[in-house]
DNA sequence: GTGGATGAG
DNA sequence: CGCTCATCCAC
């Protein structure tokens, strides 16, 4: 708030006295330090940046020189690019051909990949070629990330003082406030006394150095005015002794993991993540206060977090530009009429070097997702099943990971998201409490949620789905019994967490983003957003947005018509799930052949469908039913919902109370319920499980 | 709380 | 590109 000001005043005690030069910064600024105070004037943050991440994991899992150019492949792409491989002119999503072309000695290593059939995910050989029935797995990199992290951790001061916020699967803030007050009081013992007359207000005695011995850091140069003769203040002090600890993080990671990084160092989140993207590979970029706007004025300000998006576009198409220099000549007033007041002044301060966003001493994650882009197309639930099946493998061996065996984190919610043509749905439910989380519970509520998908409509041919949980929960028991009720939900917090989240709470987060309420409109086209509240005239289903991969297949906002069509086809599928329903004409490979592991095992005969099927297919084979009937008997609901009134039990959304699980009719044969089905889940750690078996 | 959407890596 | 993750907003 007002520290800005007396940031900007001069001294009380200046040179005109003829006594000796007071700092800008005042006592009370030097103990705001220590809190982490966002709008602290020496605050300094930092940010590490893993470079070429997944190219360096492949690189020392493999002992791999770093000098080799090494690449990571995902299919027929290229998904990183270590920096040899760069001096190539090899850039992520190249087509690998031309990656060889560039550099036949490319060394190109193929994500692990989670197969249907197989227990656990593996690196395997040929894997690009097993694209219809893989999904890439990322648990390597995120071992990886694990590690790196406690390590980052270890190399700073304990709880409090540390201040981490985990940015992504290699990227790292760190608030050094704290730390860098504790040293500047054990370095300059004058920072210890008593200010004045007691007057927290009054400035601080200037540094005793004069020169800054900056080593090797990348320091970016002063603004106009400023001149290197100029007395180093104790912002640069603190900046400096930052740059010292990011330093010292970055030699510790190399010397115990060998990974190398870059880093940025400056006030705040924004120019520090500027900053470790200027120089790279294993680089640290040093942005003073003084060297803010020299620094900035170099950008395009859609290089700026919150700006690589619609929003910079639509600034960019209102200014007529995309720097920096042009944009700070637009006044404020100017940037809140064309981009509403909370967005304009965001902006206005955002490209002045200004934010106050906190680091979030947050490293644990709040959802995890499994997803898998279909090329063919998917055309029936029972495809539609396998691949929940994997996902529910994948998500599942990740929050054993997070601690869900020992009940230390527990998610809330399951979800699926489900891609057909243009149009993407979700849905959710509760995951059941009470019982210990397993694979077959989410299974289960997977294949509620297809079925509720299914019955929806338009589910056919379906090319992206995704099974994600989340709403973790710490500390809650999922044991029968009880600790089952008796520990839950907040009661069960650590007083630790409840802690951090009351003095960091999401309440003050200062423009952490433009929180301008963007208004959706739907015009289709590439600006879907804009920023004041008027409303689009024109346009319900314009041209949607081409995502490159499917071209508009048919109008989004349609009526029931469509329902019915896809209802018809539906129904038409026959039950070996051969029937190619994609207008495309492909047939799927995994509609085909039976995976090799169950041709051998026991099947039933499924009197509606007059084929055997295995006996591990028995469940969603069975559900597969269910939403068929389902689906029927909506169709017939909607058409006779005038006449008749008698016919149709509630039946109509049985899976909403996802809880009774195993409870549905089945239309089918004397097969249990798909959940009762135990399967001897051994988990020994680390391998999981895919099979669902009957036992 | 649910479902859609943006944004970032 | 394909896959994650986080957050926000309208309902």
């Amino acid at each position: 708030m007002s520290s800005s000001q007396s940031f900007l005043e001069s001294p009380p005690h200046s040179q005109a006295s003829g006594r000796r030069r007071r700092s800008r910064f005042t006592h009370k600024q030097l103990h705001q330090l220590a809190q982490s105070t966002p709008h602290s004037p020496l605050r300094c943050i930092a940010h590490i940046d893993l470079d070429a991440f997944y190219a360096q994991c492949e690189g020392v899992r493999l002992g791999i020189p770093p000098e080799t150019p090494l690449a990571v492949q995902q299919w027929q792409g290229l998904i990183a690019v270590n920096y040899p491989a760069r001096a190539f002119g090899i850039t992520r999503f190249l087509p690998l051909s031309e990656a060889y072309e560039k550099c036949p000695e490319l060394v190109c290593q193929h994500v692990a990949t989670w197969k249907e059939g197989e227990d656990s995910w593996a690196y395997r050989e040929g894997a690009a070629k097993d694209i219809a029935t893989s999904k890439v797995c990322l648990d390597p990199y995120r071992t990886e990330s694990r590690k790196i992290l406690a390590c980052i951790k270890d190399a700073l001061p304990p709880a409090p003082i540390q201040r981490v916020e985990k940015a992504s699967i290699d990227e790292v803030f760190l608030d050094l406030s704290a730390q860098i007050h504790a040293i500047l009081l054990e370095r300059y013992p004058e920072l210890n006394g008593p200010p004045p007359y007691d007057d927290p207000t009054e400035n601080l005695p200037m540094p005793p150095t004069t020169a800054l011995d900056w080593a090797t850091d990348a320091l970016v140069d002063l603004d106009g005015a400023e001149t290197e003769d100029d007395d180093p203040d104790w912002d640069d002090i603190a900046t400096l002794i930052g740059s010292e600890i990011v330093r010292d993080i970055r030699a510790a990671v190399y010397a115990k993991l060998k990974y190398t990084c870059s880093g940025g160092i400056s006030k705040n989140k924004m120019l520090a993540k500027l900053g470790s993207g200027h120089k790279k590979p294993n680089a640290q970029t040093v942005i003073r206060n003084r060297a803010v706007q020299q620094f900035l004025s170099g950008f395009k300000f859609t290089k700026i977090r919150n700006l690589g998006g619609k929003l910079g576009d639509e600034v960019v198409t209102r200014f007529a530009t995309d720097s920096i220099s042009d944009l700070l000549t637009v006044s404020l007033d100017h940037l809140k009429k064309a981009l509403g007041d909370e967005t304009g002044s965001w902006l206005h301060s955002t490209i002045r070097g200004e934010d106050y966003s906190e680091v979030n001493p947050r490293t644990q994650i709040k959802s995890m997702l499994s997803a898998k882009s279909f090329r063919p197309a998917i055309n029936t639930f029972e495809q539609a099943s396998r691949w929940l099946r994997i996902f529910v493998a994948d998500i599942f061996s990740r929050c054993v990971e997070e601690g869900v065996l020992e009940n230390k984190r527990r998610p809330r919610t399951i979800n699926i998201h489900h891609r057909q043509g243009q149009q993407t749905r979700s849905k959710q439910v509760p995951i059941p409490g009470g019982k210990q989380l397993s694979e077959e519970l989410l299974f289960d509520s997977a294949k509620n949620l297809m079925a509720q998908v299914v019955v929806d409509g338009r589910a056919w041919p379906c090319s992206n789905l995704s099974l994600s949980v989340g709403g973790f929960e710490e500390g809650v028991s999922g044991n029968m019994g009880i600790g089952g009720f008796l520990v839950r939900g907040t009661q069960a917090r650590s007083l630790l967490e409840s802690e951090r989240e009351r003095s960091h709470g999401e309440g003050e987060d200062d423009h952490e983003r433009p929180p301008a309420k963007r208004r959706k409109v739907d015009t289709g086209g590439i600006k879907g957003f804009l920023v004041t509240k008027e409303e689009s005239s024109k346009g319900e289903n314009g041209d949607q947005e081409h995502d490159g991969l499917f071209e508009a297949r048919e109008p989004i906002h349609d009526d029931d018509n469509d329902y019915y069509e896809d209802m018809n086809n539906f129904d038409e599928d026959t039950a070996t799930g051969e029937t190619n329903l994609s207008p495309a004409g492909q047939r799927s490979p995994l509609s085909t052949p039976l995976p090799k592991h169950q041709q051998s095992l026991d099947s039933y005969f499924c009197t509606r469908c007059k084929s055997d099927i295995p006996l591990t297919e028995q469940a969603e084979h069975e559900d597969f039913h269910y939403a068929k009937d389902l689906a029927k008997q909506l169709q017939e609901e909607e058409r006779d919902s005038t006449a008749r009134t008698s016919a149709p039990k509630a039946k109509a959304t049985p899976q909403a109370s996802g809880g009774g699980k195993g409870k549905r009719g089945r239309p089918v044969g004397g097969g249990g319920p798909a959940g009762s089905g135990k399967t001897g889940t051994g988990t020994e750690k680390g391998q999981r499980r895919l099979a669902f078996g009957k036992g």
